[in-house]
DNA sequence: TAGCTAACGTACTGGTTCGTACATTAGTGA
DNA sequence: TCACTAATGTACGAACCAGTACGTTAGCTA
């Protein structure tokens, strides 16, 4: 709690729809990331906004689908950060490994996002099936991979035998595995994955890891 | 809901605590990993077993303690097949392999552990940390691995250096993404990361993955 | 077989929480 | 400047839900 609080100057009482929503947004994620869907509380959503709960039922319509709309904007900030993605002056190797650290970073920067994915899927991703929005908005990132994965294959640079949805699986799994696993690993095994002190070794391992396995001889070993 | 449920035969009212202790964990692990830690809900728990919710406060005090419990048994489920593993016969790489296959075949039948593990993360692990059992369980794998790793660096076959806690980190990361995140990513890329028919083609991506990584040879590619 | 206790059941409560009915005001277009 | 609508605030209700007070019985033991 921040304790210098706005305490309602009657000045600013300006009615501004856009700025209102966005507000509602923000907290909301924090709240729903805080505590899960269930766990979450309208009220306190409401609490820690400069307006009143009414409002999210006028702008939201109710809880579902203000956890639905936090999804779809926490969903299209990764698609913008995709869509950045310039790889396609660099060799194969070099732009997976760009990818991958991407990637990584952005797993790193929106722990909230994880979050919401893991509380959507304890869900069934019912909120993702009742958004228009999520269903037709590809990934920006699949594309990439395609490209990289293509040339690398006819080059003969590549040996492994996936296609990019697995190779994304591939790369998501580590990386967000590492945040949203921090709490259970970290008391179990006594190791915080996303200690600072350790980024730049497991950004490195993600690297080595799918090119070793992109560029490694197929022998007999299975 | 199974449609023959046993109308509560007189005779049968027998007085069984263990029985009835156990009956609960089961109905109350269904519960917590289907809704989420807040979603679940006590009376529920008690309407899908032969008893009451007072015997729920009864044996294990409240609905805190009981998540906790139910974590508690999951944990054991997986440390119990982890101490099946004898792999000290094979190879570094054979063995590693088989690590591998042990933890990705765990993962896939036991997807109630892989949400309750994810509601406790969504929870910061606070359950685990007020877990005496817990926290002193260690983990079998993790000491399988360090020997594995040990022969496996020593004779020169792996290169990488990792330690551990870290390639487990990387090999569960895959298990559990795969299982955990099977909702949102089949919603958002359209793929069934725990179809059956996939079932082989990931299992041999994981091993291939790990042992690409821990043989490749470490050029200058960083 | 009497009595004692672990095991079990019923019925209720107090607080919480999503959602809404009703009232009000800012800003805009005619 | 007047009226109309989008935006906002207040107060409340009804359902839900974790937890408990109180009462009962099975089965063991002396």
């Amino acid at each position: 709690m921040t304790s210098v609080e706005e305490p309602a100057r009657p000045g600013e009482r300006i009615r501004d729809a856009a700025r209102t929503r966005a507000e509602i947004l923000d907290v909301a994620t924090r709240e729903f990331s805080r505590a899960g869907y269930d766990g979450a509380r309208v009220d306190e959503i409401a609490a820690r906004t400069r307006t009143t709960k009414r409002m999210i039922y006028y702008y939201f319509g109710g809880k579902e689908q203000l956890f639905t709309a936090v999804l779809e904007r926490a969903y299209g900030v990764i698609r913008e950060a995709e869509q950045q993605l310039d790889v396609d002056h660099l060799d194969p190797v070099a732009a997976i490994r760009r990818l991958a650290e991407l990637t990584f970073d952005h797993h790193e920067r929106h722990p909230d996002f994880i979050r919401l994915v893991g509380i959507e899927n304890i869900h069934g991703a019912e909120h993702i099936a009742a958004s228009e929005e999520l269903g037709r908005m590809g990934s920006p990132a699949l594309d990439v991979i395609r490209r990289i994965l293509a040339a690398g294959q006819e080059s003969g640079l590549f040996t492994a035998d996936v296609d990019a949805v697995d190779l994304h699986a591939m790369i998501s799994s580590f990386c967000f595995f590492r945040v949203s696993n921090r709490h259970t690993f970290g008391a179990l095994f006594g190791r915080d994955l996303v200690d600072p002190g350790r980024r730049e070794h497991y950004r490195a391992m993600l690297g080595d890891m799918v090119i070793a396995y992109l560029t490694a001889e197929r022998a007999a070993d299975r």
